[in-house]
DNA sequence: TTTTAGTATGCAATCGATTGCCTGATTATT
DNA sequence: AATAATCAGGCAATCGATTGCATACTAAAA
């Protein structure tokens, strides 16, 4: 059985006897065609079950209403509230979204900004991968004339539009909080630093001891707990030093921070009075954990909107060459009961 | 500053003194051309800096290797694994997916579903909307040839392909393992009953009840108890009855029973001895919540790979009309404290 | 009545890649 | 040496919609 063919303008234009062009200016409303022709070229559009063809229009007109988004992670709250954002935005302006993830990996990465180019899509949105290597795919992405926003992981030394968290303040804040809450030891879980949201969080952590006159002590700083287990192993490190910490600051994600409770919790030693925990970036179950984690919101959906809002306002049409802007957002410290211990500062 | 235009098989063509035919050949590496100017064209494509344009290649091919995806919310945990399995398979095959999200909506759910079809896309996978309607915009779907699956919340009587959970064995379980554990007043927390998966739930509920010979007392039914907050006011309706339940079955998801298990909590109830909680999805946080909370886990990434490998192996080519498929899943009950008694049946 | 303006529509090129068919050149076959 | 076979490449139509330009027709102005 064959594929049967979809009607087109011009099996509209042969029924009415009219020319395609003439259909065709009927269905996009321009005022070169009589109201009568119109509203039977509408109607008999309707009766044959007419749909546009998108790909022959986007060709002919030379550009596609698409935006192509990459994250590390589809099913990961942060990017899935972000992506919902960005849905809400480009829904209402007629866009498409193609989304990618990227898995961490770089050569996948490269893939699906490849796959983009080729889909000549209006813009492409990108948080990189955590396995990074050169950038010479988003260099290409700016060769082709597609707009390009990267947002929260930026390659900062590429001159684009980026949206990402105030990270280093909001760290600043989370440690500052800490050494308010009389904690004196503050322990630090901290990412790969060749990402830039994880050295931002450790230059607020450093900005914040210093501020206080704390010591940076190197033992207080372990690489690479990323996930609740390496948070775990971490924690149980840290708790075996001669002189452990009484704070540890997961700045890497609220899961390194569970690992850190559940060790917690396993050995008995009481939160937050023995020791504080605070996680980073809100997700649902740190509400929900006994004791709460305090935590960092990252205000994600409202920043998927803000990418896309960037995208419409600053960059649809470039009349002339928009300097690229950096947005930043403030993340909010959300103190839950992880770090409010009864005895104050 | 005008759109710089992107080099074309022209470009390279005219370069080279080739036919744009021979270009194209060269690089979908058709035998037709001679592996010399194969390598020239390479090249020259490479130095050129060339991407195809895919709008043109598929318009020309009549078809466009993409499927669109409408789900309610991007950002639910269970869509989201989803949308991550299905990338998994699809991207491997060189598919794109779009996604859109419906916010449950039926108008925006029938915006989205015709977008999809202006792109002519090869599939639509969908999981409709709680608001819903007509169904019209899923017969267009047809009508235009483009292959339909619909997964978890379907139209029944839509002959289409669909993957779905056993949610009414799952059901069973979780209620049979309820009266197992001795409980003997279990009330249902239920969906909308218009979407099939709520239907289902509570047969599967029901007919646990008849099989042991319970009484199907109706004051044990809650509807619409959907979110965290409404679970929490049809607990507290529930348990200001004269014979409260021992157990509530939130079966609309595991936000609905957290709010169970809050207001037990603050009542000073103890779960699981006087108050069995159970409910659906296993979202993360229901590992973390103390207790933990007894769910059904849905296998939803594994599910997204089912329904991308259902499309690629049944559907993608159709050489006879084949036979819609219902693929039925059969989802997992994970036992945890929220409904282990120490007293035992 | 002729000119002018304006309206509605048609013609044909175009977007960029693909592909059926044809041709010229080279090699193989008898 | 003549014919056939093979190879490499070119020509031009095609996918479906859009759009600049040309044209036929009507209505208004002179």
């Amino acid at each position: 059985m064959k594929r049967q063919k979809r009607t087109t303008i011009y099996d509209i234009a042969q029924r009415l006897n009219l020319a395609a062009s003439s259909v065709s200016r009927a269905l996009s409303d321009s005022p070169k065609v009589n109201a009568a022709t119109k509203a039977l070229v509408l109607k008999t559009a309707l009766e044959m079950n007419y749909q546009q063809n998108a790909m022959a229009s986007n060709l002919r007109k030379g550009n596609n209403p698409t935006i192509g988004v990459v994250v590390p992670r589809i099913n990961q709250n942060f990017f899935s509230n972000i992506i919902a954002g960005l849905e809400e935005v480009t829904y209402k302006k007629g866009y498409n979204l193609i989304i990618c993830q990227s898995n961490e990996l770089h050569a996948r990465e490269v893939d699906c900004v490849n796959a983009l180019i080729n889909q000549h899509v209006s813009c492409i949105i990108i948080s990189i991968a955590a396995e990074t290597g050169d950038h010479n795919h988003l260099q290409q992405v700016l060769d082709h004339h597609i707009r390009l926003i990267q947002f929260d992981r930026v390659v900062e030394e590429l001159d684009t539009f980026k949206v990402i968290n105030d990270n280093e303040r909001a760290s600043f804040e989370a440690v500052t909080h800490l050494i308010e809450q009389g904690y004196k030891r503050i322990a630090l879980l901290e990412g790969p630093q060749d990402i830039n949201i994880f050295r931002q969080r450790k230059e607020g952590y450093l900005a914040a001891l210093k501020n206080n006159g704390f010591p940076i002590l190197e033992e207080l700083m372990c690489e690479n707990a990323w996930t609740k287990e390496l948070g775990a192993v971490a924690t149980v490190q840290l708790l075996n030093l001669p002189e452990p910490p009484d704070a540890i600051f997961a700045s890497t994600s609220d899961f390194s921070a569970l690992g850190v409770l559940e060790v917690a919790t396993d050995k008995g030693i009481s939160v937050p009075d023995a020791l504080g925990i605070c996680g980073y970036s809100n997700e649902p179950f740190t509400e929900i954990t006994s004791p709460s984690i305090t935590t960092v919101d990252q205000y994600s959906v409202s920043m998927g909107k803000t990418i896309a809002n960037l995208f419409f306002q600053e960059m649809e049409v470039f009349e002339h060459s928009v300097e690229p802007k950096i947005v930043s957002i403030k993340p909010k410290l959300i103190v839950r009961k992880s770090t409010q211990r009864k005895i104050s500062s």
